[in-house]
DNA sequence: CCTTGACCTGGAGCGCACTCCAAGGTCCAT
DNA sequence: ATGGACCTTGGAGTGCGCTCCAGGTCAAGG
């Protein structure tokens, strides 16, 4: 029987069982996931290598109603590619935008990292020089 | 009389002032904020100041959970520099880590975008060139 | 035969961070 | 002094993205 269970898919894309079940429910895959006799779920190559796509997706922040916005065009076929390329951009954009912001943050807080670092200098400082 | 309404406080630090007075509840101040004689809120330098922290460890990812232990800390005064900086390196570290991640997980989606731009290009250079 | 354990479904529940609301008081320009 | 904008409180509601649960099927091992 080919393919992983779901839960040999979850250990593969770090999510969970109830995650990837809840994808698929929610049209985040290009089709549902294939059965075995029994009606268990079975992760084939095509479905692992998407589900990596929208982890990456959704590691970057893009919202779920977003991810399956993006599913459903590549589900469509060819012929939309422009209509992808346009969401995927628009995304990048986005998260180049936050990368910005998180790093202009990130900066500030890093000198105020700086002044704790000197205030906690100075007070070993004075602990090694007692009597002021 | 001085320092701002919650509207004005609101429109200076980009928050809402459901939000501000939602900080206020959950402990993420250092201390109330001032009052009006007539019990309006009004918001000092200080405040504004320590806002705009708050805004900074939140904007990075830190959970409101965190920023009111870093707020307890501060409150409590001096002494306690050394733990705040825990805190903050701490962060530091988490917030490196997922801009390592956002960077890489972007790099694959950039690789994605290129293909469909050579993708959309053809289709567009077959266009011109009708009747293959 | 019986238990164990992995999986199934539909649906409820949860944690987070707001966001909104009702009912009422305040401010101020006309 | 009146209308309308603004503020107060306590508490309920919302959207997101899972996460958990009950009750059931099925296959394999002891």
């Amino acid at each position: 029987m080919p393919g992983l269970t779901i839960a040999q898919a979850a250990v593969h894309t770090g999510l969970t069982a109830d995650t990837l079940r809840y994808y698929e429910r929610d049209g985040l895959m290009l089709q549902p996931v294939g059965r075995s006799a029994t009606g268990h779920r079975r992760y084939v190559d095509r479905d692992l290598r998407w589900i990596e796509m929208v982890t990456r997706l959704r590691a970057t922040g893009m919202p779920i109603r977003d991810v399956r916005r993006y599913a459903d065009l590549v589900r469509r076929g060819e012929g939309n590619e422009a209509e992808r390329l346009e969401l995927l951009r628009g995304h990048r954009q986005t998260v180049l935008q936050q990368l910005a912001e998180v790093q202009e943050h990130l900066g500030a807080i890093d000198r105020k990292i700086g002044i704790y670092t000197d205030a906690v200098e100075q007070r070993l400082d004075l602990e090694r020089t007692p009597g002021r």
